[in-house]
DNA sequence: GTTAATAGTTAACTAAGTTAATCATTTTTT
DNA sequence: AAAAAATGATTAACTTAGTTAACTATTAAC
């Protein structure tokens, strides 16, 4: 490793462990840091399935159906047969769920308000940039 | 939200993502990657307690000391109780478990890897720099 | 010297993941 | 057109990593 890669391994470690450790605190309402991610995954995305939402966040199938289950049970979301295959279920967010997602700052909300308060523009704008360079070429392998 | 955040906050998102999905897998000989988390984290500072792991980690200290208790009995890692409070045991690295570090490539490891092919020297360190800057922020409050 | 605090562990429990099996539906094969 | 294979979602049984509360031992404080 050079330097240069030993420096940066470090900060990585560093964030890593920072979001590892942090993302799953302050829950509120008894949704956790899990449930929260799919909410807002399936409100930006407007509409989607638990394929593949197991997908996407790399869990089985029966892992996403059963907090898909606790948050339609709650009303954060709600299922919409499909016409075309009736083996499929829509998911979407529910006007409960999306007020969730727009009233309350997630983890990743905190790191981007706070990158804009430390950072630049352009410094923030060059971190968007590498960051998505490295995330491009890790998801190429 | 501006622009410039809007897009940070989804590559943010991506790369978050990508961790929490990929981080866990490829473990080897049964080691998960919390295992090897620890391992390599008391490997790098040379020695440690159970109650300092808890702390670096975000975890209860039973939590620790589960785990901590499978590296004993895998032989990865060694205790030696402190002289001067008989209270504290510290943690090391066996050579076994140096080896495991020195041997396997972590996903901090591949990331870096990753990041050094895709980017140049001069953009390695820039985003080594604004990464530990946002870090630093977040760890500040 | 007794009381309070600290490092670590054990016990009992919870939550989130896993694989295997099942149901309903669609697609493919013959 | 009927039978067989594949697919999306769920349920059941299990595992693992975390939690809090209670305990042991040691040290610090009054």
């Amino acid at each position: 490793m050079t330097k240069a890669q030993e420096r940066f391994f470090e900060v990585f470690t560093d964030f890593q462990c920072y979001i590892l450790a942090n993302m799953n605190k302050g829950d509120f309402n008894g949704i956790t840091a899990t449930h929260y991610n799919l909410v807002e995954y399936i409100y930006r995305k407007g509409k989607t399935t638990g394929k593949k939402l197991a997908a996407d966040f790399g869990i089985s199938a029966p892992a996403i159906s059963k907090q898909v289950k606790f948050l339609l049970e709650n009303d954060l979301l709600y299922q919409e047969q499909s016409d075309e295959d009736r083996r499929i279920f829509y998911l979407k967010a529910t006007d409960k769920g999306k007020l969730l997602i727009n009233t309350s700052e997630s983890f990743r909300g905190q790191v981007t308000k706070q990158a804009s308060t430390v950072l630049s523009k352009k410094e923030l704008e060059d971190l968007t940039l590498l960051l998505g360079k490295v995330l491009a070429q890790m998801k190429s392998l």
